[in-house]
DNA sequence: CTGGGGACGGGGCCC
DNA sequence: CGGGCCCCGTCCCCA
């Protein structure tokens, strides 16, 4: 699958709304409408903005610097696969988040790491662009790890994993692929391993209480970043996932799949593709 | 059965 | 090339 809208969350009070901020539990209505056809592609179009994007940093909860210069609604981004959102204008940095706290489109935002055609003119740099996807560079050196995936697996430049054989025409995937079998990142409370030291990270918070990630609109923490992304979809008034049995809607393409495997598809083939 | 959340793995990209 | 960071997705559990 295409990564589509890869996004980047930036701290909410980088994005000064304009007067009075708007009440913490707005209920979320029209005008957040889907826009259309697009709606089908299973993401969160109304709520997905490029708003406030910094493309030069990509740290996590260090605070980006507020951009001045950025109001809702004056960025353009013609990115026909990017949404549209004017969903900020309902969100604030309330006081109630025990912790850095994220706004629907601060937290959507894309972290700038594949970048499409178009996108150096806007940066007003020179960059590397992939001829098959368009997406580009900073560097022809990226550029050239980036052409790895279009191999095909019966490309001769194909390699297999030693432990488990899994093919890999990319060289950089099949290296992080090793080191999944490699769990040299222990915890120390629980003696569980880990083949990357940010997956212990993760973990530890399950031991520490840690919930550096915090909703904007209520307040709520979470440990993990994914967490928060599916608990912003529950904010959503807008169910994206459509069974295409039954026609019955769910925010989550998590809830849509457990929807599969329930009643509805039991005893009766589905041929159609689970997912979008 | 649906909704929500915790935890985690695999893999892409940047520096 | 390797480390770090991040995203997507999934599994599982519970209300």
């Amino acid at each position: 699958m295409p990564r589509r809208f890869l996004v980047k969350k930036l701290k909410a009070d980088a994005f000064p709304l304009a007067g009075a901020p708007a009440p913490p539990y707005a209920p979320l209505e029209p005008p957040y409408a889907l826009p259309g056809p697009a709606a089908g592609d299973g993401y969160l179009q109304h709520c997905l903005a490029p708003a406030g994007y910094n493309p030069d940093k990509k740290q996590g909860l260090p605070p980006a610097p507020p951009d001045p210069a950025y109001a809702p609604g004056q960025e353009e981004y013609s990115d026909p696969e990017s949404p549209q959102s004017t969903f900020s204008a309902r969100y604030f940095n309330g006081e109630a988040a025990v912790t850095d706290s994220y706004s629907m489109d601060a937290f959507f935002i894309t972290d700038g790491r594949s970048r499409r055609r178009g996108e150096s003119q806007r940066r007003g740099s020179h960059r590397h662009s992939c001829p098959e996807c368009g997406k580009t560079y900073a560097t022809s050196s990226n550029l050239s790890r980036h052409k790895q995936t279009h191999r095909s697996l019966d490309s001769k430049m194909a390699r297999k994993c030693p432990t488990c054989g899994k093919a890999y025409v990319s060289m950089p995937a099949l290296a992080m692929h090793v080191l999944t079998h490699n769990l040299k990142h222990k915890c120390d409370v629980c003696g569980k391993a880990f083949s990357r030291p940010w997956l212990l990270q993760g973990h530890m918070r399950s031991h520490t209480g840690e919930k550096p990630f915090g909703c904007s609109h209520c307040g709520k923490a979470f440990a993990d970043r994914s967490n928060l992304r599916a608990h912003m979809q529950t904010h959503s008034a807008f169910k994206h996932y459509k069974c295409k049995q039954c026609e019955k809607t769910f925010a989550l393409k998590s809830y849509l799949n457990k929807h599969y495997e329930s009643a509805c598809f039991k005893g009766s083939e589905h041929s159609c593709a689970i997912g979008n």
